[in-house]
DNA sequence: AGTACCACCTGACGGC
DNA sequence: TGCCGTCAGGTGGTAC
């Protein structure tokens, strides 16, 4: 379920694999799952240049091209981006495929189709305009007290607010809040001061270590929550049995002795 | 500004 | 073996 790791991830993939390469087709196979962008316009703007930087917002990937504007995927929940050599190799699912010159496709899959191919002439101002909040991992401890200032509602609804903090959704707020010691359906409002700043410290420290395991849920730490994500599972600090619940319309899981 | 609920979508999985 | 219901969950829309 891409989050904010597995987006950086695929930026990280798109960065080493497609930029400075000249696109000479793109493919749409899937053309549901574009939003406010034709094939043909995507294709005239794309064939003939190269993407020279990429750039993440939140659980948005956006490929630069040279000068004329940014496509932008969201992946939903079960989109990825993949790389193959020949057209032989082209993966199941591929709704977008760029193909550069002298062989070699970068493929933007979307298994359930649920995610979306997009098109802005400035990335910044698409983020502004879909009203994303600031970057999860770029938000530091004062932009953090902004998040939360003068909100209501539970914690776990916040973090997953794109809105109010751009990136986290069920999996990775559970985890943060699992570090934290705080419970998902705690009112924002009840967290003080010390609260706050201990929130944000496991914010950084799961995002980053997640992103160092390549964002792959079975290279997680065996003390996180992650793995052990399943009913009656124990709690990997306690050993109590972890509790699931549906907060924020998601189903959320927590250990009631750990996280107050 | 919140919550609740539904819809979208299709693969995985459990029950029978 | 295979059919079917349910769940997964990010987002978006609507109603309250």
């Amino acid at each position: 379920m891409p989050e904010l790791p597995d987006v950086k991830v695929f930026e990280q993939h798109a960065s080493a694999r497609s930029l400075d390469r000249n696109v000479a087709h793109v493919h749409v196979r899937d053309q549901t799952l574009l939003r406010g962008v034709t094939r043909q316009k995507l294709a005239s703007q794309l064939v003939g240049s190269s993407f020279d930087e990429t750039q993440r917002h939140g659980k948005f990937l956006a490929l630069k091209s040279n000068g004329n504007g940014a496509l932008i995927f969201h992946f939903g929940m079960t989109g990825e981006l993949r790389s193959f050599d020949s057209s032989s190799d082209e993966p199941e699912h591929a709704a977008v495929i760029i193909e550069f010159n002298g062989d070699g496709y970068l493929a933007y899959l979307s298994k359930r189709r649920l995610g979306q191919g997009r098109w802005a002439a400035c990335f910044d101002d698409f983020a502004e305009d879909e009203n994303l909040g600031p970057d999860a991992l770029a938000v530091d401890l004062d932009g953090f007290r902004d998040v939360l200032d003068d909100r209501r509602g539970s914690i776990k609804s916040l973090l997953m607010n794109q809105s109010a903090l751009a990136g986290i959704g069920s999996v990775y707020s559970d985890e943060i809040l699992f570090h934290a010691g705080v419970r998902p359906d705690r009112d924002v409002a009840s967290l003080g001061n010390s609260d706050r700043r201990d929130l944000h410290r496991p914010l950084r420290h799961v995002l980053t270590t997640a992103i160092d395991r390549g964002a792959q849920p079975d290279r997680m730490p065996e003390s996180w929550l992650l793995p052990s994500r399943q009913e009656g599972a124990s709690c990997p600090r306690c050993e109590g049995r972890l509790t699931s619940a549906t907060i924020a319309g998601r189903t959320s899981y927590f250990c009631e002795s750990c996280q107050t």
